[in-house]
DNA sequence: GGGGCATTCATAACGGTGTTGCAATATGCT
DNA sequence: AGCATATTGCAACACCGTTATGAATGCCCC
């Protein structure tokens, strides 16, 4: 019928790996399609057959940020002290978006700058969202969270923690003069402990009304 | 000697308001140097002539911003319960955040992103920095926090948890099903009642190696 | 075996961006 | 009036993402 494909699986693999050592190194502004496709010897117009665009070419690649941050997240196995579980996801949380910037950039970029009607991003991140929930369930089974709260908002605050510190880190706006590593595992010991101890009244801290 | 002057303060504070109204409501990328003189009918060279180049039009946005921001939060007032305004800064942190979405993302935009040798930017952050610490150091005083932290460590804890979670729910990377301003202010107090009783040891919290 | 044809792809064009060189302009001084 | 010069608007440059076009290609059928 036709002549034979060149924009294969192979290629599209090939695009995808050169795209991906270009964003993580130099950011998403960076990469060019012209270029990208210039430097696998092809044309533009086998980036848009085989990913849409730009912001298709960047989704596959966030496809596999999350897939790789979900399997770090995942070394961190479960063990008879949940809580310490929860640090531990936290310090492997840290250490993959040092060690990847700029995919941890692609994952939590905005989302409205995206391709719209993605409706699957969200069960990425519920994936990796999930190994601190659990972990925070059975803390709360051992008795290391106050009962009162719902696991997910405690999961959710810590979440919320180690992904400021990162991002003040990555973006450049930590404070100057203070080493934000060293006080990330104590911040988190210090959340940690909170969730077990709050949810009564503490003693000279009025409510806020 | 030479032609008026057009390219004048006035013409400056014009195109940055012109400019802050675009990026408030549509953010940075839709910002177009040409669109924004034309609208103010001048050329593209006033934005040259005045700002030096779209970075550093950002840039003066960002000292906006910055200002605007340290003003909000310095609507705290300090009272004789340095851990309530503890919480309140981060109250006020987040509602302007939330109020501003696309100020607070230039003002935590990456900062390597911007034109670089703008060393008052970290002055800047420092600024809307202080209250926050000073909270924390009178509430070490008052023995709301442990004695053994420095101030600006707890302090950061505080901030990232404000700004990570604030940062999620700005761009769409909130978990699901889970109404992330509702636990806002519950994080910050389990935060706050952590540092009180953290950095003794804490039962069934083995140390992390 | 050879022509028609559908498919696939590379090239080039379109509209947009930030940025910069250059020529026109408009003033104050001689 | 004429000159010097600071100042400005316009057009060009080098990119970008995206899209239209037309040429190359290999299969089917006669």
């Amino acid at each position: 019928m036709a002549r034979l494909k060149t924009h294969d699986e192979a290629l599209r693999l090939r695009l995808l790996h050169r795209a991906a050592a270009t964003v993580f190194d130099r950011g998403t502004t960076a990469l060019s399609l012209r270029q990208l496709a210039a430097d696998a010897k092809t044309s533009t117009t086998a980036v848009y057959s085989l990913f849409g665009s730009k912001a298709g070419l960047l989704n596959s690649l966030y496809q596999e940020a999350a897939h790789l941050f979900a399997q770090r997240l995942a070394t961190v196995r479960p063990t008879d002290d949940p809580a310490g579980d929860v640090i531990r996801i936290g310090l492997a949380y840290r250490e993959y978006a040092v060690a990847n910037p700029h995919l941890y950039a692609i994952l939590f970029a905005d989302r409205s700058a995206q391709c719209p009607s993605d409706s699957d991003r969200p069960r990425e991140v519920v994936e990796t969202y999930r190994p601190l929930v659990d972990a925070v369930r059975r803390g709360q089974l051992a008795g290391q969270f106050g009962p009162t709260s719902d696991p997910e908002v405690i999961a959710l605050s810590v979440w919320g923690m180690a992904h400021g510190l990162v991002s003040l880190v990555l973006s450049g706006n930590e404070p100057p003069e203070l080493a934000v590593a060293d006080c990330f595992e104590r911040s988190l010991r210090a959340l940690v402990t909170g969730w077990r101890d709050s949810e009564e009244p503490v003693a000279g801290l009025a409510q806020v009304t």
